[in-house]
DNA sequence: TTATTATTTCGATATTTCTAGAAATATAGG
DNA sequence: CCTATATTTCTAGAAATATCGAAATAATAA
């Protein structure tokens, strides 16, 4: 189970939306993920601001970068953000029963 | 489906340990929530910051309040935290599955 | 070597958030 | 009315975050 601390920081990251668009649009991008450029292109975000919020994003695990040649490969990372969702679950749903018709 | 802003600030709020603990609180103390005082003395947070963060997590509709006398009943939004999982999973899962053996 | 492309670092500013004491408000009881 | 209790509002300083242009770095190609 990630630490409480973990948790916070994470969503604390995700609380954003420039970082909530970039983590999606990996999650869309595929199992290689997608260029610090592509990222940029697509979503508009100048290349400085962009560079700031990934660097923050891969502190706290939530994205992976690999080089390839000049070019940074951003990867959405699955399992800790399953660990996200398993802390919400298991510690902030304590008690509660989803209703049948939802 | 909660808009992405929603998603985005109510993570954000989740994003803090003061907050992260008041929530996990809330949801410990059972059907009929907890009152500012006893959340206060339990997580030994300041007055005025506590009243803070709470009126920050009303805002974005992760609690409700609902006042008996001079008692305020704080409650952990479940439908809320459920809409954020959703999210998460989702938007945020698309195309990862879980390897078998966790 | 020079130029080009991809990305980060630096630096500066603007804005937001966090924190908590002091004062204010609301409600109840004596 | 006076006092006690519960909570919020006011205020302000400190710290963190967001933003982005310009300069720096890294890797490749010409």
């Amino acid at each position: 189970m990630m630490d409480d601390s973990n948790v916070a920081a994470s969503l604390a990251e995700l609380g954003n939306m420039h970082r909530l668009s970039i983590f999606r649009f990996l999650v869309k991008a595929g199992h290689e993920g997608a260029p610090v450029g592509d990222i940029q292109k697509a979503l508009e975000i100048p290349s400085s601001t962009l560079s700031h919020h990934l660097s923050r994003m891969v502190k706290v695990g939530l994205i992976t970068q690999n080089k390839k040649s000049r070019t940074i490969f951003c990867l959405p990372n699955f399992e800790h953000l399953e660990g996200l969702i398993s802390f919400l679950q298991e510690e902030c749903c304590m008690g509660y029963e989803k209703s049948a018709s939802r």
